[in-house]
DNA sequence: AGAATGACAGGAA
DNA sequence: GTTCCTGCCATTC
């Protein structure tokens, strides 16, 4: 009901990123640009990056982000890449060499962003 | 205010 | 298919 405030964007870029991310569903990765992409911040990959650094949610899916050509953001001798590859493996991802395949069909994730039509 | 840094992207070599 | 180099954005020195 419009009463006073008519902001329409509760959602700070950060909201939006992290909403972003929670909606790429199981078993299928996206790229930084893609999510950045998908939550109307076109051109902010970086931005989304910052944001999983310092996220401390343990329910979000970070480990479905990863870079545009696939392969995986953190350095091949990190535990943490042992543990994002270990994670996507988990959902029946294929990690081949650190690198895994992500979503070639863009409306895949807009449906599961926006909603499926 | 200028320089350096980082879970990036895209095109060139 | 890979490696390199340049561009971008935001934050921290």
């Amino acid at each position: 009901m419009l009463t006073r405030n008519m902001k329409a964007k509760p959602a700070t870029p950060e909201q939006r990123i992290l909403a972003a991310i929670r909606a790429v569903p199981r078993g299928q990765a996206a790229s930084y640009g893609a999510i950045a992409r998908r939550a109307g911040l076109p051109g902010r990959a970086r931005l989304v990056a910052r944001i999983l650094g310092q996220n401390d949610d343990p329910a979000l899916p970070w480990h479905r982000i990863l870079r545009s050509d696939g392969r995986i953001a953190f350095p091949a001798d990190s535990p943490e890449f042992l543990e994002q590859s270990q994670r996507l493996r988990a959902e029946g991802v294929d990690v081949r060499n650190g690198r895994v395949r992500l979503l070639e069909d863009e409306a895949t994730l807009d449906a599961a962003v926006w909603g499926p039509r």
